[in-house]
DNA sequence: TGTATTTCTTAATATAGATTAACAAATAAG
DNA sequence: CTTATTTGTTAATCTATATTAAGAAATACA
């Protein structure tokens, strides 16, 4: 399901970027960091290879990932940025990642469409979105640790590889303890 | 934030609501089912007055409530009905409730936009739903069932009295004698 | 290359929430 | 109105995952 959602962002990425009047192209180096908690000046970003991923911290001071964003994906804060509030999320790079800036919210983003393609590319990138969103939902809320790990294999198989373990458990929104148990279970 | 939602689907409805060509309006009785998982001609629907939800039942034979639909809120199963898949979700009425259908999928829908308005109404729809959501992945992932509790009555404050606390529950991800347990420590 | 730091594993213990069960209260139905 | 059904409560027990801790492995760093 996100490889079909990544052939998505690969076909709708000219139609996406068209409209990006300023488009800045930036390189960051892994660990760098585009956006704190409670910034204020938002913008998104579009990941032309490396990987980028954003995330909140709890007053616990514990992170959780929101998303990981690799090649022909777009990271944005969208609540903050529609609403013109602080950033929820934080969002730094896990490799050298070159990127380009999208300045606009995506509201103001819709006035400059030209062309019904445009708008239909925008849609179905959001609609991909809810997409996504709505089935993590589903899953943490019905699925055990294990089948939540196995969806996750199966949605970003090549995610795995390039991150520590400990933050794939962030993003399933476990322990890296009881991850690396599960990953022993399942060896047998 | 959910009521600056529904503030924002008061606002827009006017808006989303110019486009729908064939508009049929339909009344239904408390329990009617206007979707089941599998089905294949899938539509959205506008409450104009009453209560829907959204769920899946699980293997286990477990409801998980996806959303509740009150007033002014459009239930759709997007990504099935832009996928052309077979519903995920489950639609049932929770009350007798007026509605209007919407035949056309999201992505059909952006051919008939004739103003930027409505491509703004519909991208601020789509943008707040993600907001919904996103909220929801960082809760489940991060917060208590109390705290998870607590918001969901902060969040939808009109909920609590129209629905029988199991399907609170069910949104919330823990079964009823969770929540009444819950309930109980929180009157102290 | 060697040392420091981060990540991963394993195990013991703790805890939130699930399950089961039995009953009370509320609601629906005849 | 009366009974049947659904919903809510309480409590005992169970289980998945968290927490804590300590050592091993991997990675980054100097």
């Amino acid at each position: 399901m996100k490889s079909s959602d990544k052939e998505m962002a690969n076909d709708t990425r000219s139609k996406v970027l068209e409209l990006k009047k300023i488009i800045e192209t930036k390189k960051v180096i892994k660990g760098e960091v585009l956006q704190k908690q409670g910034d204020l000046k938002i913008k998104s970003y579009y990941v032309k290879k490396g990987l980028l991923r954003s995330y909140t911290i709890d007053d616990k001071g514990k992170e959780h990932i929101f998303i990981f964003a690799p090649e022909g994906w777009i990271v944005s804060d969208m609540e903050s940025q529609t609403k013109g509030s602080p950033a929820q999320l934080f969002i730094d790079a896990l490799e050298d990642t070159e990127l380009e800036v999208i300045e606009k919210n995506i509201l103001d983003q819709t006035s400059s469409f030209t062309s019904t393609e445009q708008t239909k590319a925008h849609t179905l990138n959001l609609v991909n979105r809810i997409s996504t969103l709505q089935k993590r939902v589903l899953l943490l809320m019905s699925a055990s640790a294990k089948e939540r790990y196995r969806d996750f294999l199966i949605t970003y198989p090549n995610i795995i590889q390039r991150v520590p373990q400990k933050m794939v458990a962030s993003y399933l929104g476990i322990t890296p303890e009881a991850l690396s148990k599960i990953r022993g279970e399942m060896l047998k």
